[in-house]
DNA sequence: TATAGTTGTCTATATCAATAGACAAATTTC
DNA sequence: GAAATTTGTCTATTGATATAGACAACTATA
């Protein structure tokens, strides 16, 4: 790999010094640019990127900006270590064993909870009518203080009376459902796509404008293949790498 | 589910016609907008997204210019029907079958190829020496005329000597492999993330700057547990979006 | 045919983004 | 201590972005 050289396109909405700050990000994930060491200095970056050296430096104060990068004046600027969580994703995941060993603190925190008709997606979803009251959640991954995922989930609100209090009393999806008598369960199906993050997003993952969120859409049934939950979750791109592994 | 209200970000790098025509975009993918129907007027979208009528229509401008909508004096702006595909990814999956029922013409075309030493990466990935030498591919994937997905992919230049050849012959690396005595093999391990599309990819995949791409980083493997071929793929997040099935 | 609704074009203005050059301030190296 | 390297600050200029208002051109409908 290495994509040297691929270079930036000008006017195009995307302005060039988040362009170039975004390729930083890439040369840090890839390990092109190692943690804990200096960056290349500024007029070095510049040529690299075929840009003014102070356009360099509005990608590197955005940078700094987001607890990336560090600049020391006379010395150079830093990569601070921040390393992409690896999820992974898979018929048997679950938040909290997906990420062991990566992390030593995580946990879901409940935003929000309300009822309120199904939509047809979520009605078709779930396997309900259209316009069945659902209980919707709206909750936020978090791995070492560091928000990881920001997830919308639709429950059958006949099925699963009072879900939003047990979910915020454990923090956890599975034990919620085991109090519903739902012992286990599988992913039946994920959808995955990308976009820029919205406003919600940016809020509630501390990201900056202009972030890309990885997003998936998946449905959740018990081992009789009857449907429980339905979720749409949003991953910070630049944090969050989404990883199937073979024994999905 | 339907983001309203979800608002618009400003100076952050990425500018306001273009989060607005993302938005647009989602809008039609959500079903917010019906396909070959009429957009909401300009003065209505300009309120909506509390921006200026002129910076809606920038937004649409460049719609037109891809191809996702058509303006009409006097009538209104309308959704040309462009649905996402649904690219379907697990254990069996090609890329021909993949897409089968969506479309109706669909190869790989096959860019450039060259042979080179193997970076740590694709040395690990394929269970050689770092250094040793791989064959590199760069192919795009088609469908009904458009470009679906690019992607490089690597061989081992000793055991898959010409394959360059045969993929350039029979368009399909299924087809290609079966030469050299691999008649069946499986995804081993799938990793994915987003970023913003570099030059490469917008000039590949017909895309506007700024556009997001999907990328998912697999090894191949022989029924053996060989590993014949690593990949990295990148989908236009606008045009795809990547499902995994139950049986997987 | 008249009217309302909608897209297209034009002018003007203010702010952001990008380039350019010069020099200050801090650190490292010789 | 001097020189070289690197980040920080300042001024100036150009083009892209965004807002504002007015009106033309076209379509549909009463």
């Amino acid at each position: 790999m290495s994509g040297l050289a691929s270079s930036i396109e000008r006017r195009n909405g995307v302005s060039l010094w988040r362009q170039i700050a975004d390729k930083i990000l890439q040369g840090i994930a890839s390990g092109d640019f190692a943690e804990n060491a200096a960056l290349p200095p500024e007029i070095a970056l510049a040529e690299r990127y075929g840009v003014n050296r102070h356009t360099v430096r509005s990608a590197i104060a955005a940078l700094v900006q987001e607890g990336v990068l560090k600049a020391e004046q006379g010395r150079g600027t830093f990569v601070l270590s921040r390393k992409r969580l690896s999820y992974p994703i898979g018929a048997r995941t679950r938040f909290s064993t997906g990420l062991q060993g990566q992390t030593s603190e995580r946990h879901i925190a409940l935003l929000s909870s309300s009822t309120e008709p199904a939509s047809r997606r979520v009605a078709e979803a779930l396997g309900i009518a259209k316009g069945a009251a659902v209980i919707r959640l709206e909750t936020r991954g978090e791995a070492d203080g560091h928000a990881v995922s920001r997830a919308t989930t639709w429950f059958d609100a006949k099925r699963f009376v009072g879900i939003e209090a047990a979910m915020a009393e454990t923090g956890s999806i599975t034990a919620s459902l085991k109090r519903f008598g739902v012992n286990d369960y599988l992913r039946h199906s994920t959808v995955l796509s990308a976009r820029h993050a919205d406003a919600d997003d940016l809020a509630a993952l501390d990201l900056q404008p202009g972030a890309i969120v990885l997003v998936t859409v998946a449905v959740n049934v018990t081992l009789d293949g009857e449907p429980i939950q339905f979720a749409e979750s949003r991953f910070p791109a630049e944090r969050v790498e989404l990883r199937l592994s073979a024994g999905y």
